[in-house]
DNA sequence: GCCGGCGGTAAGTCATAGCTTACGGTTAGC
DNA sequence: GCTAACCGTAAGCTATGACTTACCGCCGGC
């Protein structure tokens, strides 16, 4: 259907966490990302081709380097996403806890 | 900082994703969860132990059974959290939309 | 033109996480 | 008390994916 879950299992990874937390604060090369984690330039340059491939990130030449960034707009598609499950899991939530304490009437909502 | 992440981890896995879709609607025991998916009951019971650990979920005891459902909490952590990247996200893109269109400045580092 | 920094890709290794079957514990019903 | 249903846990296997090193292409500076 969408591809916010394909985000999710993207941000699945710790590593890409914090690529994405880091990418959060502005554009950033990716030798700059992989001098502030734990992993091999390579690897950063694996994940974010993961985290592009989903849309939740944009990259683009700036001279001999390559900025990449957050794109609001997937991120947007994975905020609509959680909205939807909140929506649905708190009528869930408060239909379940009338039904538990008997069929009482709505005790305020 | 918090367990958001964790949360994301959590739900990085497609498996749990389907059994957190299902859970939304309402709660729900082990084997009927099982029946709807493509694996077997014990290993829906170990997803149930990933997510309730991260607080995504909440179980009760229902007879012989154990009903399991999303807790509302939980997801409004994983909410803010997320909302937190976007306004984050949204800043930056904007900054750095000006930049680009104006004087180059160094954007990274 | 040559050289140096930057970054994507290939190939290979290794740990982990997800799955299965088997077993034990708990509860309700007869 | 015995049985059956439901569920969590243990043990073990396997596939996947995250990481590394090595290599190559690209762009800018001298």
């Amino acid at each position: 259907m969408t591809n916010a879950s394909e985000m999710l299992t993207a941000l699945g990874d710790p590593t890409r966490q914090a690529i994405f937390d880091r990418l959060s604060d502005g554009p950033q090369p990716v030798g700059v990302l992989a001098e502030g984690l734990p992993v091999s330039r390579p690897a950063v340059s694996q994940h974010l081709k993961v985290l592009r491939d989903v849309g939740l990130v944009v990259d683009r030449q700036a001279g001999t380097r390559r900025l990449y960034q957050v794109d609001p707009a997937g991120l947007a598609i994975l905020r609509t996403h959680l909205d939807r499950f909140w929506e649905r899991s708190l009528a869930a939530f408060q239909q379940a806890a009338e039904q538990q304490k008997g069929g009482q009437d709505d005790p305020g909502s």
